[in-house]
This record gives structure tokens, C-alpha cells and sequence, in this order.
DNA sequence: AGCACGCCGACT
DNA sequence: GTCGGCGTGCTC
């Protein structure tokens, strides 16, 4: 007798372990198959985990496997094992590991195949042809036809009426129609850079033969590659060298959406060897995708998060573009690390990890430092100079307090100003990077002070001038901008903080007979309407382009020469140990967007602090030596990565309740701790409101845990989960460890 | 998660 | 007297 141990497809804790079926005679059947077995009282999904002649269980009550679903297996065993890894790491059930692995409809069972109306000659041409000589129209059908089958949609194109001709010639015995199954195959940019692998530069050669060597060994690698130094090509590189040895490479994309480009190159170079998956598919476009993969058609997958997921055997690398973006990080639970599953993954198949980065994450880049671990080291790999002989661009940063002081009130200094002129007289293009949208980030009362706040939410609001009101960018709500201070009646009413709006706004009073694009998430709401806006950009219908960190990277304008960071300092005053870091990050990628190899780019930079190193740093596009000033201050200060920061948060419409539970949760969690002797690894455990207090009507207080990272952070995290599962009612609670942002 | 069994309140 | 509330217990 054999036995299936089976993951039964329902989320709970209690049934998150293996049930054991028999496999009845003649039933095939193999790890990662999906099968329907009888579970209690009614029928499920479930998966296969594991095929053999032990039993392991009283047999009494054993039930049989009822079928087995699908043609082919739904995971690969190394996807099992993968799901194993994430059980242990995420503290998730294997469902919801498994779940992620497949495409929904796998599930739902409602997998419906797109099929084409396909008409082909049942006879030979000489015969329909005879049986249609008295019938012009029905002779052009068989004429179009031949010998092979076109679908109708097609048919029609070229004779008209062909519908109604068909059924004839089908109830003649001349022609069948009928239904074929087709993939749908996603849109994709096209791009217009050619096919041809253009010429390396030294250092890219280099790390190609690098990354070369350790194929087959498999290894990590972080790729730091200044902007414009051609990663992209490098990645290319090594897809090709692994197709050649008949493995494939998935490459992840922070933002599909926003890199249309990136995935229209890859296109280019791969054809129908590559696949597409990202979260603005239809379902059957991912379905379809998803097959191609699985199937082996499809061997270099692009993808946003989830395509770390993708059913590829046997990877050959996983590429990480854009390595520290936090759009790896998964915000529904399981809460993953696409880089750590990524890590797991090829670990598993003896692959490559490539991360690749103009910005590294100061975690990721610490990691390449010697006395790492072993199992935590990544080898890194430099390309500091441009491609195409590009030279850096030339970066000025302005102090906003001294042009204060020289009297210039505006947004723009005057070396802005200055520099946007000349470029302007070049008829060369500019962009203006300002991270925040709307006309004014705060309004406020002159007489008494008063900031108008949300009324549901801890945060002030922002004025859009476009539609003459109040925003609150938390929760969406709108307020009517009042004519007087709702406190103190004064109509001594000022905005204060300038947006993309503003900006764009007072570009276009500077040079009123340029054209002024903006692009934020106010101007990007319909379906293409992000592609558009670059695209006319691209194409030199605009001469200045305002916009947030949308405009930060993706594409590459050999027509701007300047590049504005209109105000430095908004990222790097929030209350997040990350906002250095983050800034850095960003002024550094905007900076990027500047000049070509003929005509040198111009970057200024201004701020209200222009000794923070951050901008200093940015400022000099010096990566090396911000990551050590900013490790420095980490270490310092206990924070990541030396430390680990555990957070539970407390959501409530009630206050009281929130401030109680967190209160509540933090003496239990302490009391645990001490009880299991886990304390000495914890730094500090401390309750209190959150940044923002108040989110769309919800108090929010927390509980937050330090600990050192080298400590045991997964037992602590262990009882935190505990505590956070606890039914309390109203009060929501939410743990998140290392949270993507502090508020 | 679901679907059973099981023991206490208001109803044809 | 019954219908039905949702507490706890089990599912190969």
C-alpha cells in the first residue's frame, strides 16, 4: 500500500500539518501533485507533500485520495521544500506558503482556458472547392482557408460576412468550426532599442566573468553599480550564459508598472523565452503566464514580488533589481523578504543570487563586509563608472537659508533658477523632483497657530489647488479650504510647503512659453496615464517635468540635462531611522536621471540642512562613504541592521482600548520573556501612541521590541506572535518586525 | 476553516 | 413541549 501524506487547502493553525491518505491502485501520483481528498464531512483541496510505503498513522481510519487535479504536478518539489522554509521563517501555515506558489484560479478550480472560434477545411481544397462552385462567397472562405485554419475573428477581417458562411460550410460537411484553447499573452512595452548585445564595457566584462565562474557553484552577490553603468546588461548577460546551459533566471522589478521598459527590453532580447507577471494582469493573462513557466516554454521570467514564486525548475540565478527598494517586502501576511526567499530559493537549486543596486540597502551592503558569516555573506561586485562614457553628473547643493537670508523668498534658489534658464535656452529638458504632491503640504493660521488637521486622522492637510480643497493623503478624505481659521475666526490664513503642484505651477510662471508636465499619483490615475506622461516627456513634448518619486527611476531622457531636488530635506526630517538612508537613496537616483555622454548633466540639491550627511554624501555621489557614516550612526543609536525592531501595533476606534491593550500586551509579553528565559536577548520593550496617533478615525498605539540581531529575535518574535493572535475584541493588533515604516 | 454535537432561552 | 443560539472539538 502507499501512502500520500497531504497538505489539506484550508488556513487554519490546527490543520496546518500533513493528513495521511491512501493512494489507490493505479492512481500516479507525486509530491506537489493537487489532489481532492474527503476531509471530515466534506470534500477539498489538498497537496501532495510526500509518496510513500509508510503509513505512520493508526491505519484504521485512513481514507483513500479521490483524484488527482491537473495534468501536470501544481509545485515543484523544491517549491515544498520551500514552503517548509517559509513555515519555519514567516511563522505562516504551508497553505499560506503554498497559496503563493500558484496562480488563484488554480484553487478556485474556475481555471477557464481562452478559447478562439477556429475554422478548418474537413475536406481537402479540391474537394471543398468543387462542393462549393456554385457559391462565390462560401469559395472565398475555402480559398482563405487552404489547407490550415484560421479563427474567425481573422476570417472576418478578410471576407466579410464570414460567420454566417462558415456555419454554412460546416453544415455542408465542408468546414468545422470549433473551439481552441489559447494563451493570452500580456501587452509589453516595445521597445525600440535593438536586439544586438551591445559591446561591454572592462568593468562590466568583469563582472559578468564573475558571475560567470560561480555558475553551477551557485553564489550571492550584491552588484554595485552606479546609475547609468549598465546593470541591466550585465543581468542580460548572465540569463543568456545560464540559457545556453539550459537553465532559467527569474528577475525581479520593484514596480512593474512603473519599469514598462526594463520589461520591454528584456522582451526584446528573450522573445516568447520570457514571461510577465505582475499584479496588473487580468487573471487569465497571469494564468496563462503562470502555464508557460510551468511548462518549461517560458525559461526567463520578469516580475514584480510575487515572481520570486514563479513555478521555474531549477533556477539557474534570481536577479534583484533595484535591491533596496522596499517593495520586496511583502505587506499582507506572510509578510516575506522576496530577497530572503530569493536567497532560500537558489540556495535550493544551487543557483545565483544577484542583487543589484546603484543604492545598496545599507543591510544588504553590510553584508559584504569581511567577518560576515558565511551563510549571510554576500560577495560584492562594483561597477563605479558609466557606461558610454557618461560622466557623472556635476551636483550643486544650495542652502534655502542663506537664499532666505539674500531675500529670495521663493521655492527656487537662485542657482536653480539660473541653471534652468540656460538649459531652457538649449531647448534641452529638465526635471524638478519634489516629494510630495499637491499645492501646499499645510495650512495655516497666522494669528493663532492653528494647522488644519484630518478629521479622522493625526496629520495635517494637504491644499490641492486643482480642486481647490483640503487633502488628506492618509486617508483620502476631503475639507472645504475654510476662508477663516476655524479656531480663532482670523482670516489671516497662510500655505506653507510646496508640492508637485506648487512647483509645477511656478515653473510655468518662470518660463510661461515652456511646457510643464507633472507626473504624481493625482496625474498617473488612469490606466496608461503613467506611460503617457513619460512618453510624451520622452518624445520632447514637454520641456520640464515635475514629479515625486515616480520620476525617480525607470527611464532613461538623453534630452535632460538638469535635474532639480526642489526640496531635500522632506524625507529626511521623518520619524524613521531609515530617512537618512532613504533620502540618500533618492537623491541619489533622481541625481541619475542627468546628462549623456555629449552634454554633462547639472544636479541642485536644495535643503534647509546642507551639512547632513546624507546630502553631503548624495551630494559628492559618494555610496561608500554614506555607508559608513550612516553604519556608524545604526550602531550608535541600536538600530538596524545591529538591531532588530519588533513592533505590535494596537488599532481601535476606542482610545482607552488601544492604549490598554498595548499595555496589556507588553507586561504579557514581558512576563513571557522573563518566564522563558528569552529577556536577555531583548534591548528594550517599550508602549506608547504611535508617530501618528490617529489613522482614518482608528487610535493607534504600540508595542516596541529591540532586540540584537544576533540574538534569538525569533523566539522573541515567537511570543510576540503568540500575543498578537489573542482575541481582544475590538482592539486589532498588528505585528510587524522591522516595520516598512515607522508611523 | 467548517461542520458536528451539545446544552440553555423564546416561540409556532 | 420544539427551534435555534453559538461554545468546544475534530477532521487522515
Amino acid at each position: 500500500m502507499r501512502y500520500a501524506k497531504v497538505a489539506v487547502d484550508l488556513n487554519a493553525p490546527l490543520l496546518d500539518r500533513p493528513f495521511t491518505y491512501t493512494v489507490p491502485d493505479g492512481m500516479l501520483l507525486q509530491a506537489g501533485d493537487m489532489v481532492r481528498v474527503s476531509f471530515g464531512k466534506r470534500q477539498i483541496e489538498g497537496y501532495v507533500l510526500d509518496v510513500s510505503d509508510e503509513c505512520g498513522v493508526e491505519s484504521d481510519k485512513l481514507k483513500p485520495v479521490l483524484s488527482r487535479i491537473g495534468e501536470q504536478s501544481v509545485i515543484l518539489p523544491e517549491m515544498l521544500r520551500l514552503a517548509s522554509f517559509m513555515k519555519d521563517k514567516y511563522l505562516c501555515t504551508t497553505t499560506d506558503a503554498l497559496r503563493l506558489m500558484m496562480p488563484p484560479q488554480m484553487r478556485a478550480g474556475t481555471v477557464k482556458e481562452k478559447t478562439l472560434r477556429v475554422v478548418r477545411l474537413v475536406l481537402t481544397v479540391d474537394e471543398a472547392r468543387q462542393k462549393c462552385k456554385n457559391a462565390p462567397a462560401q469559395l472565398k472562405v475555402v480559398e482563405a482557408l487552404g489547407g490550415g485554419e484560421l479563427s474567425l475573428e481573422e476570417l472576418n477581417r478578410t471576407v466579410g460576412g464570414a460567420s454566417a458562411l462558415c456555419n454554412a460550410l460546416a453544415k455542408k460537411g465542408v468546414a468545422q468550426v470549433y473551439a481552441k484553447s489559447v494563451r493570452r499573452a500580456p501587452k509589453v512595452y516595445e521597445s525600440d532599442r535593438s536586439s544586438v548585445d551591445p559591446p561591454l564595457t572592462e568593468q562590466q566584462k568583469d563582472v559578468v566573468d564573475s558571475l560567470t565562474q560561480a555558475i553551477g557553484s551557485g553564489g550571492r552577490f550584491l552588484l554595485y553599480g552606479v546609475t547609468g553603468s549598465g546593470k541591466t546588461e550585465v543581468y542580460i548577460r548572465l540569463i543568456r550564459e545560464l540559457l545556453g546551459r539550459g537553465r532559467g533566471t527569474i528577475i525581479l522589478v520593484p514596480e512593474i508598472a512603473l519599469t514598462p521598459q526594463t520589461v520591454g527590453w528584456f522582451h526584446a532580447r528573450f522573445g516568447c523565452l520570457s514571461a510577465v507577471l505582475h499584479s496588473r494582469l487580468s487573471a487569465g493573462e497571469r494564468y496563462d503566464e503562470w502555464q508557460r513557466i510551468r511548462s518549461g516554454e517560458a525559461k526567463v521570467v520578469i516580475g514584480a514580488r510575487s515572481a520570486v514564486f514563479a513555478p521555474l525548475e531549477n533556477p539557474g540565478a534570481i536577479i534583484i533589481d533595484e535591491e533596496h527598494e522596499g517593495a520586496y517586502l511583502s505587506e499582507k501576511r506572510p509578510r516575506y523578504d522576496a530577497r530572503e526567499i530569493a536567497a532560500e530559493r537558489v540556495r535550493l537549486s544551487g543557483g545565483i543570487l544577484l542583487l543589484g543596486s546603484a543604492t545598496p540597502s545599507i543591510s544588504s551592503f553590510m553584508r559584504t563586509m569581511p567577518r560576515v558569516r558565511p551563510e549571510n555573506k554576500l560577495t560584492l561586485l562594483e561597477m563605479d563608472r558609466r557606461a558610454l562614457d557618461r560622466p557623472m553628473p556635476e551636483c550643486e547643493l544650495v542652502d534655502m537659508r542663506s537664499e532666505l537670508s539674500n531675500g529670495n523668498k521663493g521655492i527656487f534658489s537662485l542657482s536653480l533658477i539660473r541653471e534652468l534658464k540656460s538649459c531652457m535656452d538649449k531647448n534641452q529638458q529638465a526635471m524638478l523632483f519634489i516629494n510630495r504632491r499637491g499645492h501646499s503640504t499645510f495650512v495655516n493660521c497666522r494669528a493663532c497657530g492653528y494647522v488644519i488637521k484630518c478629521r479622522d486622522c493625526d496629520v495635517a492637510m494637504t491644499y490641492h489647488q486643482s480642486s481647490d480643497s483640503l487633502v488628506c493623503h492618509y486617508c483620502g478624505a476631503v475639507a472645504q479650504t475654510p476662508a477663516q481659521c476655524p479656531k480663532c475666526h482670523s482670516r489671516f490664513i497662510k500655505f506653507f510647503g510646496a508640492g508637485t503642484e506648487r512647483i509645477q505651477l511656478e515653473a510655468q510662471k518662470l518660463f510661461p512659453d515652456k511646457t510643464v508636465l507633472r507626473m504624481d499619483m493625482d496625474t498617473t490615475g488612469g490606466k496608461d496615464a503613467h506611460a503617457d506622461i513619460l512618453e510624451a516627456f520622452g518624445k520632447g513634448k514637454a520641456d520640464i517635468l515635475v514629479g515625486t518619486q515616480m520620476i525617480a527611476k525607470g527611464l532613461d531622457f538623453p534630452n535632460v540635462t538638469l535635474v532639480g531636488v526642489v526640496a531635500a530635506d522632506t524625507t529626511l526630517n521623518l520619524p524613521d531611522y531609515r530617512s537618512a538612508e532613504r533620502t540618500f537613496q533618492l537623491i541619489t537616483q533622481v541625481a541619475g536621471r542627468a546628462g549623456r555622454a555629449d552634454i554633462p548633466g547639472k544636479v541642485i540639491i536644495q535643503t534647509y540642512s546642507p551639512d547632513h550627511y546624507a546630502l553631503k554624501c548624495a551630494l559628492r555621489q559618494d555610496y561608500r562613504a554614506f555607508y559608513n557614516a550612516e553604519i556608524s550612526y545604526r550602531k550608535r543609536s541600536l538600530y538596524p541592521p545591529y538591531t532588530t525592531i519588533a513592533r505590535l501595533l494596537m488599532v481601535s476606534q476606542d482610545a482607552e482600548a488601544a492604549f490598554a491593550a498595548a499595555k496589556n500586551a507588553s507586561e504579557q509579553l514581558r512576563e513571557a520573556l522573563t518566564q522563558n528565559g528569552l529577556m536577555q536577548h531583548v534591548l528594550s520593550v517599550h508602549e506608547g501612541p504611535a508617530p501618528i496617533k490617529r489613522i482614518k478615525g482608528e487610535e493607534r498605539y504600540e508595542v516596541l521590541v529591540k532586540m540584537y540581531t544576533a540574538g534569538d529575535t525569533k523566539g522573541v518574535i515567537a511570543e510576540m506572535e503568540k500575543i498578537e493572535n489573542k482575541d481582544r475584541g475590538t482592539v486589532k493588533a498588528e505585528l510587524e518586525v522591522n516595520p516598512a515604516n515607522m508611523f
